[in-house]
DNA sequence: ACTTAACCGAGACGGTACGTCGTGTCTTGCC
DNA sequence: GGCAAGACACGACGTACCGTCTCGGTTAAGT
């Protein structure tokens, strides 16, 4: 069924890639709004209506980069303790966003500002597949007993994430582990508390 | 020598009032990035040398036309309770944020992704006098002996907050009282509680 | 050797006919600078690569689409004057190039100066032919009696319809049958009246 | 009257200069079809913006530029007999033609044949000028009583200059100084004879 | 009947130029 | 000397064709 294929000479996925690693490659270097289609088209020696044809916009082109880019490297551990678990991530997605990705995240959200399908390509392409494991996280403690039933998920998650984010993106205090553990604490250990 | 005065015709105050005005406006409707100071210019019935000369880039101009407006309406009450107090100022944040000027902040902290200026600004005109009132706030309840001492308030204020901005700029989730509320509370409490 | 015939299909002759058709179709409308081939092959529902792999260009293209109009119903009449016969036919030349295919015609002689093979296409295949009638049409004249013998052929008919031409061309002047009337007049009666 | 200067920086002598040398220099070498603005604001060392803010396309450019050129210098001479004035003076044009700003008219009036502007800007300034000229030239013989009085000067000169211009865009038969003696001599000779 | 090979449509590809828009700088005359 | 008006060199925008290139499918001639 749908075997037909479309007639004409079929999409180059060599020229899909160059342009999408072009992309990331440049937008690392210069951020979301000075990243020129001209120059990327250039970069992966594709033709600027090659890159028109796919993507009807930067925004587009850059959601697509940053979705095959491979930023799925952000596993949970389950070392038997909720607090450990999350603050070892938390630590993890702080290292993240002070490397050589990070720059490419803030352009992200920030291009997403003005951009709504950045923003929304950024949460349906990295927030969520994370926070699907952070739920498991979450269950697994409320299983063991760690934490208690009828807990709002997404109200703990945003409690201990939207420091990290805000931190990184107005810069007006230290991110570091320090600053992780600190919060991770101060929401998670009276929960933990309570439930023994 | 302290007493002269440059020679020649003073700066105009109105046409930097119009210019300033203008860029506001201009903000409103169309983004930090699409937002050209052509257009400000044009609008504000100016040249656009005038702009360049006191302004160096668009980057100043939005800065200094957040920092005249009137965005400083944002008193914490002193209702004798801290989460009383701080939950009715995350309501009212919460409120700016999704009313006219709510655009206009997410276009500073968008923009300033690529623009530090921008987060520079936001961050010292709006923020930090913010934070001032906070720490304040916090204070208060240290003495009435609601919270401990010892507690490092930006950790507890960003818990607090991060929340807040963090659904503003991604738009993953409710951004309502319900939600500052919860926040407050599960945060908050138990740091009430324990200082009983 | 000769009687082989190659392998293969042939050449369509269908899609041959409708391309040239829309050629000269839209060579009507749009004038030879502004007729692109994509247009040429999406009107004709064929190929870019086949109208590629039959002409070279765009030059050849219209050259062939002209050969292939029936532009040669241009015959000359034969009344026993030299002055009726010729008169007769520059005003049927006129009324050609101020009808439905004078835009073609303007086309061909106005690309052809930066393409040789245009002019060398018209003079082939229209001026030429037109042309040796013109010679039998002053033979018989000079048969009759009518014109001298010794008389340049070429010069004599380059000052008939070389003003035709250049009002044509140049429309500086009106181009009508007074004109053509005109212009025989004045060049064929004083060699009548020498022959006499 | 009208003293007043429009206000803002006064358009660049140097560059619409420059712009209009470039122009003749490509033409020469490339015809009208070719010539790019690109590459005339490129080797001009202009602006696109600057060609496109003065001249609307491609053909008010080459327009302006051919008036720009020097072409004047085809002025009529005075010997006292029409047939002399008239081939030293064809003859003069058939060596433009064949000269360096032989390929410049071609382009004008071939490209005039897809853009009616081209053509009006070669007959406003460059054929109309020399009319005037021969028909100075006309009237003297005719107060000479060389020629006759109730002439045509429009259909005279048509026929000796059409011949000229066919041959010069057709490129069918020779063009040269034999061609517009016979010519001349073909078309004045009866009327001077008459006239005598 | 079966192979073979050129044909054809569709349409993607790397390019080039288009004409427009905004940048940041400049020149002019008025205030 | 500030200011508006606006021209300037520059460079990216998104579009349209160019001429070339795969594809899958079609159509005869020659086995």
């Amino acid at each position: 069924m749908a075997g037909k294929r479309a007639p004409g000479r079929p999409r180059s996925e060599q020229s899909r890639e160059s342009i999408l690693a072009s992309t990331l490659k440049l937008l690392e270097d210069s951020g979301f709004q000075t990243l020129s289609i001209e120059s990327v088209a250039n970069d992966a020696g594709a033709s600027k209506a090659t890159v028109y044809r796919w993507w009807p916009n930067k925004a587009s082109l850059v959601a697509d980069a940053f979705a095959a880019s491979s930023l799925a490297e952000l596993r949970f551990p389950d070392t038997g303790s909720v607090i450990k678990d999350l603050s070892l991530q938390m630590s993890h997605l702080v290292n993240v966003f002070k490397g050589r990705h990070g720059k490419l995240v803030a352009s992200l959200i920030g291009g997403g500002q003005s951009d709504p399908e950045l923003i929304e390509s950024f949460v349906r392409k990295f927030l969520r597949p994370r926070r699907q494991e952070a739920y498991l996280t979450l269950e697994r403690a409320v299983e063991r007993g760690e934490l208690p039933r009828n807990l709002d998920f997404d109200v703990v998650l945003d409690s201990l994430y939207g420091p990290i984010y805000m931190r990184f993106l107005l810069g007006h205090g230290p991110l570091n582990r320090a600053f992780t553990d600190e919060v991770c604490i101060l929401i998670l250990r009276p929960l933990v508390l309570k439930a023994k």
